[in-house]
DNA sequence: CCCGAAAACCGAAACGTTTTGGAAAACCTT
DNA sequence: AAGGTTTTCCAAAACGTTTCGGTTTTCGGG
């Protein structure tokens, strides 16, 4: 490996005036920097970034902790989409990307706070954590570590936040089937530990009452974000509330599942049931019946997190929130309410 | 940020000793080697891993580049799932993964083999290159940089490889059709360049002759392993050589294309075409019909990417070689030939 | 109490950069 | 030719570790 050093030695100058040189600083003579730079080209000088981190402070590197990269998160591509756009924005700001991830046994010994702290990142961006998770706490109140989180309510001067307008989105999709005539809507929610999960039941909410309809807390069911619980939501609704002709689901991949235990008992979607989705996975498009769901667009999310946090590292004032729309795509899980 | 001097001075040692208690060295009283632990949790120590690495030339770092990471690559989840797999066995192993994207423009100033000299990684994994990438060239054949490469045929002292059976798994979706009575069979394929389209066609053009079926080279046509050139191929096959009554198509992407230009036809899978893709992605168990298709385990490859690649890291003993198999998966968009 | 060996510790160099605070050289101006 | 600028260069310190080659301390045995 060629160093600073030997590019002095070959050049017969300081190193200083390389790494000035290279660096483009004024105070080097236009003809001397030509003759550095075709130097360290024909030696094929790297300049050494782990030296180069050490003294400056900074790595250019933001660090990535998303929990759903595992075998599972493989099914709906929502974290690979968020990824997408973080890296696409990344590489573009000339920044690279350090994927953390926290196997449950390493998540005991080593918080983020840590992680970061050690591998030196500039900043980092967060998807997919529970609401209470503890190091969640750490990271935006004990620290001043600068972060974006995807999907989690928290802001101040070092944490910023990114996610779509859940309420609305919820809104839009419980307005679509009342406006088909449907009044017993049941929903299949996430889990309690999510903040999208809190902010879509509420749209679901205010979508019902401006309706006139009442609130059914019976009619709501938690499938954990997986498909098998959505099965055993769909399972429970047509036993416990067979008056029940629509639902609203917090995600795609549990409406797949909902959509097998229908299939499993003799019904089909959208006659017996209408169900309106979330996310817009690719597989929604595909399968039978196509989704109607509420698309929102992680690829941009992850693009729009990454140029937030990048504006707060190289601190440019900016908002420390941004919220992106959805949208509603009308497939064929639903229809209007027959008879 | 407290650094191991601050522990020497609130300690009473020597930054040496503390360096040496700390990593567990043998020449250190056990006494104060707890104490010194003690007064480093306490002060919340974490040792600098751009200092450490500094001077032990290692980064525990993998630099994992895939050309698929990008706003398409999401709809078929291949890149993520083998990046799941990388990315868990790393964790396993306690190394950590640089994410490196390489968007067209930066391509042409920084090579792989720079980006991963400057960021110091200890190694690299490699996929969806093309067969005659210049930088792939120059990785393989002027540097020993240790990588490994996925689905790209090349081994030597430094680079390993992982793969699939293509050939074996080509032959064996054309057997299936051919088991179902059809003679005329066409293949969609990917393109020139991946290692893979050639192995496809190989294994198709064995298992015809393997059944006396003479091998026409104008049933081949190139769909670029995107939806949009399934689509094509398919318009071309249906109009060109009607009498073609089944496809082995070397990606379900296509397969996705060409089920619409079926459709746009007034044509059916499998009723009018047998049609046999590749890879089982997410999408292939619910698009209608469902898609007999050859899976490969593209998290398994990440895994054992990653696994080599530390291997050779580590200075074991290995084959730089891994084959995993694929496996038939008959769904419904094949049937026997009528009439 | 002394000696030798083992155990425990330490100073300084090294890793490859950037940056600070000047110093030398070159160029004007009169 | 002197003085003042401006341009061009440089030596040394710093970043936070690890590691080499010792030196000091402790301990057991005679």
């Amino acid at each position: 490996m060629t160093t600073i050093k030997d590019l002095a030695k070959a050049a017969g100058v300081s190193i200083t005036t390389i790494s000035r040189a290279l660096n483009g600083y004024s105070d080097v003579n236009e003809k001397t920097r030509k003759r550095i730079q075709s130097i360290a080209d024909q030696m094929g000088y790297r300049p050494n970034a782990v030296a180069r981190s050490l003294v400056t402070k900074k790595t250019r590197t933001i660090g990535v902790i998303l929990s759903e990269i595992n075998r599972e998160g493989a099914k709906d591509s929502l974290a690979f989409e968020t990824l997408c756009g973080i890296n696409d924005r990344a590489v573009e700001l000339d920044y690279d990307i350090l994927l953390f991830s926290t196997n449950p046994k390493k998540q005991l010994s080593k918080s983020y706070a840590d992680l970061c702290k050690e591998r030196n990142v500039d900043g980092a961006i967060l998807s997919g954590l529970r609401l209470h998770d503890p190091y969640l706490e750490e990271v935006v109140h004990k620290t001043n570590f600068p972060c974006v989180l995807i999907d989690i309510p928290a802001e101040n001067r070092s944490v910023g936040h990114v996610t779509t307008d859940n309420i609305r989105g919820a809104v839009t999709a419980v307005n679509h089937l009342i406006g088909l005539g449907h009044r017993r809507i049941a929903m299949i929610n996430g889990h309690d530990e999510a903040a999208v999960s809190r902010d879509r039941l509420e749209g679901y909410r205010q979508a019902l009452e401006a309706a006139g309809i009442p609130f059914d807390p019976q009619l709501i069911y938690n499938g954990g974000f997986k498909e098998e619980g959505g099965f055993e939501a769909m399972y429970g609704i047509l036993y416990q509330h067979p008056d029940v002709t629509a639902v609203f689901s917090a995600s795609d991949l549990m409406v797949l599942g909902a959509l097998r235990a229908l299939e499993r008992l003799g019904h089909k979607a959208p006659e017996r049931m209408s169900i309106v989705g979330y996310d817009d996975i690719a597989i929604a498009a595909h399968c039978s019946p196509p989704l109607t769901t509420i698309r929102q667009d992680r690829y941009e999310m992850g693009y729009q997190a990454a140029q937030l946090l990048v504006d707060m590292l190289e601190s440019r004032e900016v908002g420390r929130k941004i919220t992106l729309q959805s949208e509603l795509i009308v497939r064929h899980s639903t229809a209007p309410l027959s008879g």
